[in-house]
RNA sequence: GGAGAGGUGGCCGAGUGGUCGAAGGCGCAGCACUGGAAAUGCUGUAUAGGGGCAACUCUAUCGAGGGUUCGAAUCCCUCCCUCUCCGCCA
């Protein structure tokens, strides 16, 4: 959420820098409300400093032994009555104009950074480097094809279960997929990162808190009976785990993993990625989540991203990064970089992680605090997958993928997973 | 799900209609005392919004939302949450 105050004073500079999204937006109907709240909201709060004053002198005139029929007295209960009035229809007015200005407020999305490159699509998006040499060779597998041939996991039987984009990790699928897992875990809280493993189940303020809502509601699943979501991304718990709090500023930066299911309605996707692992409804996810200062929020962005590229190099999946221009920012960023690891039997590069900086905006609508001095500051919140499972997982088949069909593991999951190739097996399930 | 108890500041805990943003204690910070420290003493110590260069000041907030009243932490209503017991359950 953007800052009120900044609505009043300078709806230009807000203007412009949506104009960088490629929003074309009016503030000034919203400057206006804005300036109306706070109008009424001064003249409401005078009224009341009046009330209170009569409040108080009825209570020492009694005190003093005035009967409490007297006339003065009952003249101040006049008074009162009528300030009463004019206040609760002043409020009334208020209400209105703080709920309008909210409901807009929350649907704008963030500013992007000054250093976020501008643009007008995905291919204004700036490539900043690469790691690993791609496989290129040709009559390579697509993963789903390798999967099916190692029975990873069981498309058809899913849909039985649920529908479509779902499904069911089989055998050494389900296996490599937990062992992904752990292995991500581990490797982030041994650089300090602290574990939690969030509730899934989220409630409305904490999907508004980190900027799903209002606008994206047909993106998340929600429960008919309660006030309740799927979460698409661990982000959405993380950020409310401090929601409506102020953190010391000796415990920042806070770095937290979690590990989540995601679920998303993938709305609008029909057709795309219908194949395999790359786009479910539900997936698995390890996800890096930072509270930080203001002051070192640019830094750390480049830590988090860091720390998400350690895993691909771990993997040994071969990757590049992506500065995200300013149309393709997602809704809270103010920047992102984004992981995009090789897969040799598409022969594509596919986003595999994405580390955005939102500065203070999900911190200012979810109010979450530091103190700096006597100063009480935002807190700037960073997030970045460290990996999406099911995608890391279709880059081992596609790279680790052997004349023979079986795959080659990298060592590093040797000693989650047990061993250091995938054959050709007598399906189990 | 049924029965009962309760939700007050960073924490503990007083406060059942009147100047209460809230006694007292703990914690924390500053100062004094000390060779240094402990102990002690003094002072300060919530959040949000508005006004002011500032000192400061106004408004709101005692789980949330309504209501009664000139005036509510205190009375009434609704909801939420926590705890105890019973039931159910992985």
């Amino acid at each position: 959420m953007l800052d009120q105050r900044l609505v009043r004073e300078n709806p230009t500079l807000i203007a412009l820098e949506l104009e960088r999204r490629g929003m074309q937006v009016d503030l000034a109907p919203l400057q206006q409300i804005a300036q109306q709240q706070r109008d009424l909201e001064e003249k409401r709060s005078n009224l009341q400093a009046e009330g209170n004053r009569i409040g108080k002198q009825v209570g020492q005139l009694i005190k003093t032994g005035l009967d409490p029929t007297s006339n003065e007295i009952i003249n101040l209960r006049k008074e009162g009555n009528l300030i009463k009035q004019e206040v609760s229809l002043l409020e009334e007015e208020e209400k209105k104009a703080s709920f309008a200005l909210k409901e807009k407020l929350l649907s704008l999305p963030n500013l992007p950074s000054k250093e976020c490159p501008d643009g007008k699509g995905e291919n204004d998006n700036q490539e900043i480097r690469r790691w690993g040499n791609p496989r290129k060779d040709n009559n390579l597998f697509e993963h789903w094809e390798i999967a099916d041939q190692l029975k990873l996991f069981e498309t058809e039987r899913s849909a039985r279960i649920s529908q479509s984009r779902f499904v069911t990790l089989i055998n050494e699928g389900a296996r490599l997929e937990r062992a992904l897992i752990n292995f991500m875990l581990d490797l982030h809280t041994s650089k300090g990162y602290k574990e939690i493993l969030p509730p899934v189940l989220v409630n409305t303020e904490s999907l508004t808190g980190s900027g799903q809502l209002p606008k994206f509601a047909d993106e998340s699943f929600k429960c008919a009976e309660d006030d309740l979501w799927l979460t698409p991304t661990a982000e959405v718990p993380v950020t409310s785990f401090h929601r409506n709090e102020i953190i010391a500023s000796e415990k920042l930066p806070l770095r937290y993993v979690a590990y989540s299911p995601c679920f998303r309605r993938e709305a609008g996707s029909y057709g795309r990625d219908t194949r395999g692992l790359i786009r479910l409804h539900q997936f698995n996810k390890v996800e890096l989540y930072w509270f930080c200062h203001p002051e070192q929020s640019e830094k750390a962005h480049k830590e988090i991203t860091n720390d998400a590229e350690a895993v691909l190099q771990a993997l040994e999946l071969p990757y590049r990064v992506i500065d995200l221009c300013t149309a393709d920012l997602g809704f809270s960023a103010a920047r992102t970089f984004d992981l995009e690891v090789w897969l040799p039997g598409a022969n594509a590069y596919r986003e595999i992680s994405s580390c955005s900086i939102c500065g203070d905006f999900q911190a200012r609508r979810s109010s979450i605090r530091t103190k700096d001095g006597k100063m009480t500051k935002l807190v700037h919140t960073l997030n970045g997958s460290g990996l999406a499972v099911g995608r890391t997982m279709a880059a081992l088949l596609e790279n680790g993928q052997q004349s023979d069909g079986s795959v080659v593991l990298p060592k590093a999951l040797i000693p989650y997973f047990g061993k250091s190739r995938l054959q050709q097996i007598k399906s189990i399930v």
